[in-house]
DNA sequence: AGCTTAAGTTGCCATGGTTAACATTACCTT
DNA sequence: AAGGTAATGTTAACCATGGCAACTTAAGCT
């Protein structure tokens, strides 16, 4: 075969396959749900046979497992990015970091569905590196809760960790109502997280005492 | 064959295919997870045949709607035992539902799953039987929100129908987390409960005025 | 009795996860 | 450069599952 070929002949090894797949397999979740994911498809997808995936992955759950640690990172930047922005105030920022969270919910569903769902949480299925990759956000929550409490925003008198799972999860519930088209649509995202930031926030004048 | 053996020899029509389905199919997806349901190990557990569900059910989802609208009815009963207790003031029936809502996630996390997850609520993919049995559910939260505003137990400068969502969200929320095992467990339920009714309820003396 | 139809049954097919055995190539050692 | 090894891909095959078709049984009405 001549030089030229060397661009169009499919190589034998991908060269990234592993990289490749999560890519493929984010984008595959996210246009047909994390149901509708198939690793036959997926492979089909990146031009390599069905079974190649298997020696970059122990098993399917393995790779979603990846895809969602992917997406943790991906989050991460997001939430950093408003809290070293020293433009806002306190307020501000909590209620960025809420807005932000919610969208970044409805923007990316089925990627939400996959870090938040118990498709790859139950039963302990979560792979190491999900965990390494997910725990710091979980982390973060409650050390940011303990500094809105400090600043009072958040009530003081709360236990930190409660409040964080209180808070967290009502924006993991709107998340939810959203993704899964319950009670709820994406054309109120604003207003419903107007009215949770009032619930929240009001608290102020007397946590502060 | 005498009289005696229809009591030990099975019929050719089981006689009650369609609940007895559903009454298998709730137990053993409380025992083994939604996902693990296959309609195969259902039918043999009943003592049928695998196709036989079909003559009851169009498809797997038919059945898991009709499962899932089973759990509201039963969910139903609960609410209404708590709006008819006279014995508890407005805050006290307000609390036990809230409490009753996550007791009911956390005592039947599959049923819940089901209920409100995205597997029968997405696409469009319910049931006209489960949206049916479902949707006054929906309407009774907002409803009752309504009243808890008039109570003065929740702002009521606040958009009603956003105050349910938000309310319910919350609910939601930390049922999902106990549920999927994320960043929270079943020991703390009393404590975060405790703690997200003091938020909503801290809004008494402000929304009284 | 006989017809119709609901309710069950077995056979069959496609999809999809996963393992096993084999093929190819990258890479390291000598 | 030659040769060996491990990594990476490939095909074949297995098994579970959802679902359709064609056939069977029996319940129920006329």
């Amino acid at each position: 075969m001549s030089e030229g070929d060397k661009n169009n002949k499919q190589k034998y090894h991908h060269g990234n396959l592993q990289n490749s797949l999560v890519t493929a397999a984010t984008k595959m979740i996210e246009a047909e749900g994390i149901e509708n994911l198939s690793l036959r498809k997926l492979a089909i997808s990146v031009g390599v046979s069905r079974t190649a995936a298997y020696h970059h992955f122990t098993d399917k759950n393995d790779l979603l497992c990846a895809v969602a640690a992917q997406g943790f990172i991906a989050w991460k930047a997001i939430e950093e990015q408003v809290f070293n922005d020293t433009t806002l105030t306190n307020e501000q920022q909590y209620r960025q970091f809420f807005l932000n969270y919610i969208q970044f919910a409805a923007e990316n569903p089925s990627l939400y569905d996959l870090m938040f769902g118990r498709t790859i949480w139950k039963e302990a299925s979560s792979t190491q590196t999900l965990r390494d990759a997910a725990y710091p956000s979980f982390q973060y929550q409650v050390e940011m809760t303990k500094t809105w409490q400090a600043q009072g925003l958040l009530p003081k008198s709360e236990n930190t960790l409660r409040l964080a799972q209180v808070t967290w999860g009502t924006m993991h519930g709107i998340a939810r109502l959203l993704i899964d088209g319950i009670y709820a649509d994406s054309n109120n995202i604003d207003e419903m997280c107007e009215c949770a930031l009032n619930l929240f926030l009001a608290q102020k004048s007397t946590a502060t005492s």
